[in-house]
DNA sequence: CGGACGATTTAGATCGATCTAAAGGAGGCA
DNA sequence: TGCCTCCTTTAGATCGATCTAAATCGTCCG
């Protein structure tokens, strides 16, 4: 069933037949309809791989992502789709669960199935060099949400100087004079800068970071409680912790939960991201908000445009501004329910 | 750089070179070592799309799935998603966030996309007929996870009369005679099969629902919630709540928690879906487990045999029986830490 | 020495769309 | 009538791979 057969059945040439289903105003309305009746009748369906082919474009993106299983991540992606889709593209998902070699090989499969543009959240051990196929065969391609230490590229992502100085100053806010940032990929870009902005506002109040509590560590739930379970066993918690994640903050209050400690008064805790559970929780966690959703979404929108510009356009890079949600978790009262 | 430059390049002919980059034993060693040479040489990139044309096949799946958002389909997607890559697969996603008719263009534009395969995880309030145009044109397709009601196809997902027996029979064990299913979509399957097992089992023990408390809700926390907290108005809520959803649970309790009923003595909860969280909740979470991860897996694997059987192969229907993983929100001990 | 045979290689058609350049047809005007 | 538009339609090339059927080559055998 092939666009030959609809225009043998509306008995006109195969070119007319693919003017109409591009909807060019070049074709007469008696004509149009005469195809579209033929294009209903035969049940056709669009070969968009054989447009492609001749078009050199697929409206597919590729998503390079670390692993959907993070909410966040999640989130970010139905952000991505939400804007690609209205927009006639079509999104390749791939997982690299932050293996750096695994994601070489999916950036080339992507490019082997003919991507317009790539967007990606690189592993946080990426090397450097895994942009470099996208550059030299000219695959438009925006990071995200992870800046990797000597990579050029486009790049949507939060400003983690700023949210770590909206939590600490929250936190000083409250009277707390030993903080600590608990938690994160060590050598990410993002753990770094949070503690290098921590560091730097405390340093205009006379303080510094909790050493002991200020540590790496892998993202999630039951990494965060173990850790603090361990450091708990040497003493108790700082006055304040701001967690790398929502996820490790999660952990660190169970653990906190455990030991007797009251949280928002023993220990007070910001997390970082947002997640949807964080206002279900109880106490209720005050986090970093950094709109994943939108973040997927503006991603989207600055690949798309890339992919539209004619030429190469100029690197670019949008960093969006963090917001803090106070809950209880830091010792603010609870706010009206829900 | 096509595959006609890599041959110029290596002095063979393009069939050649085809030939070589299949790994065919036809070529003689000499040759391919310097085919594979030109193609380092030239950094040439294969175009999957030009070959989709010529092999009708496109190595490409599609997976419709309802929203990402919730974690249970994130974790079935990666499943998918670990499943397919290693076979070579790709995958096309596509959010339908639950509307019928969106579900229908998402459809649509996957076939004109030439998926070699379909998995999806049809919309609550699904049209029967959304399967038509896939059969119609011999597209292979696995739903799972969510059965509906009139559509005949392959199909994976879980026991949900088993699942709600599992619960049932666990509040029963604790001595609790008042129970209610708190939540889910009003005509989903799931909720409705639940609900007959729960009464079935019930009925044996000379019991029934209550009645207030087994109400359909959407799917979500705050939903919950909200719902919980109006019933609570009216009243002490039953001795025991089997939830449509971990969310749903989580929501339950915190309205809970907001009136004062103690957890596991007040009100036994138990979730459905053993998220991530639900361990890390506090009081952890009991809840009717149904991997979902595994369920991805199962099912992407059904796709992939159905797509390479010759012929048609017969309808087929995986069901999984789900555990009950028990923690404190059903009244039991804590167990071991971690 | 001619022919058969196995091992390699290849020319040309093909997949299903789009694009280019030109053809066909109706009407207007001198 | 003949010519020039303008509006529509179309034949044939093209995208980059694979497939079919046949060509080429060296060797071995009678």
């Amino acid at each position: 069933m092939t666009l030959a057969d609809v225009a043998a059945h509306a008995g006109v040439s195969r070119a007319t037949a693919s003017l109409v289903l591009r909807e060019s105003p070049l074709v007469a309305e008696q004509t149009r309809q005469r195809v579209l009746a033929s294009v209903e009748a035969l049940g056709y369906v669009y070969n968009r791989g054989a447009a492609s082919l001749r078009m050199r474009r697929t409206n597919t993106i590729g998503l390079v992502i670390s692993g959907l299983a993070n909410p966040f991540f999640a989130d970010l992606t139905e952000g991505v789709e939400e804007e690609l889709r209205p927009a006639g593209y079509v999104v390749l998902l791939a997982n690299t669960f932050d293996d750096p070699a695994h994601q070489d090989m999916l950036i080339r499969s992507m490019m082997e199935h003919q991507i317009d543009g790539l967007l990606i959240v690189a592993a946080v051990d990426s090397d450097a060099g895994f942009v470099t196929p996208l550059r030299n065969n000219g695959v438009p391609h925006v990071m995200t949400t992870r800046r990797i230490r000597g990579v050029h590229a486009s790049y949507v992502g939060p400003d983690d100087d700023a949210g770590a100085r909206l939590a600490t100053q929250h936190l000083l806010d409250h009277g707390a004079r030993e903080l600590a940032y608990f938690g994160g990929p060590e050598h990410g870009v993002a753990r770094i800068d949070r503690v290098a902005a921590m560091a730097a506002l405390l340093a205009e109040n006379g303080l510094e970071p909790e050493p002991s509590w200020t540590v790496p560590s892998r993202v999630s739930s039951s990494e965060g409680y173990a850790m603090a379970r361990k450091l708990l066993e040497h003493g108790p918690p700082p006055e304040a912790v701001i967690c790398h994640s929502d996820a490790i903050a999660f952990g660190l209050m169970r653990a906190l939960r455990d030991v007797g400690v009251e949280i928002g008064t023993g220990c007070r805790v910001i997390g970082y991201d947002d997640v949807e559970h964080a206002q279900a929780w109880s106490p209720s966690l005050t986090s970093v908000s950094v709109a994943a959703r939108t973040m997927g979404r503006r991603a989207a929108r600055m690949l798309m445009e890339r992919i539209e510009a004619p030429g190469s356009s100029p690197e670019e890079s949008l960093v969006l501004r963090p917001s803090l949600v106070v809950r209880e978790s830091c010792g603010c009262r609870p706010s009206s329910a829900h």
